[in-house]
DNA sequence: TCATTATATTCCTTGACAAGTATATACTCG
DNA sequence: CGAGTATATACTTGTCAAGGAATATAATGA
């Protein structure tokens, strides 16, 4: 458990996140919102902890959890390696729905005013089993 | 394995995506350059592909894998919710540093009650939204 | 002090999954 | 055709994490 991509593969540690992205929230709360019993909650949260995704302060004998920024930047990190290489798909692919607008001879206006190139048709190829 | 995050926790996934960034690849050519044996490539690829992460062409014996855009857009729809949080942070950061960095007094002394703290290092890099 | 509330932890069981080894499938070329 | 190459799959095994139940710890208030 190493990772901040192993924290977030749990479902319910995703809850948890999203439900604290609004508030900060006790124990006792998360553990109503999001049906969990409270020793699963618990856990969870000491995995977070752990992590440094979410801190904790001591409010009687509640404690308040609430998000801690650093993994979520690290994520966005790790994936921004690819975002240079899928916002290039979706560019492809306006082209192509802005082309499918078009009748098919003439193109009189250029809504993306990105380069029209189109130096590869992508291959379009089944999967099988 | 049912969801995008579950797929990506694995490390030896990540490393084969992130080589796919750069060029689509064979079996073999990920098998030599992230030394792993060719079964354990083979079964980490048909996780991806039956996860959307990659698809693959034939080229004679070989298969030539490479990226789809799709789940990559799908985390980043889910880091979206943190973002404005996590920003707001950042920003916060920065105007601590900024006011550290007058020379200024009105230097309150002891201002934080409770607070799990969290040393960090100021990496200079100065930037404004 | 005791009772109550809130949370953390321990123990146990179960299931998922990753890797290794062996084998199967598929394509190419002589 | 057979041999060689490239990739996929089957089967087994070890590890590890998630959840349930019970219990421990801690703070509050009477």
């Amino acid at each position: 458990m190493e990772s901040v991509f192993e924290i977030i593969a749990e479902p319910n540690r995703r809850a948890i996140l999203a439900l604290l992205v609004s508030n900060q929230a006790s124990v006792g709360e998360i553990e109503r919102q999001l049906r969990m019993t409270q020793p699963t909650v618990s856990k969870h949260l000491r995995v977070l902890r752990e992590a440094g995704f979410v801190e904790s302060t001591v409010d009687a004998q509640r404690r308040l959890y609430r998000l801690k920024p650093e993994p979520f930047q690290e994520m966005d990190t790790w994936l921004a390696q690819f975002r240079r290489f899928w916002s290039a798909h979706v560019d492809a692919l306006e082209r192509y729905l802005d082309r499918m607008d078009q009748p098919q001879s003439t193109r009189p206006k250029g809504k993306s005013s990105k380069k029209t190139s189109q130096p590869k048709p992508r291959t379009n190829q089944g999967e099988k089993k």
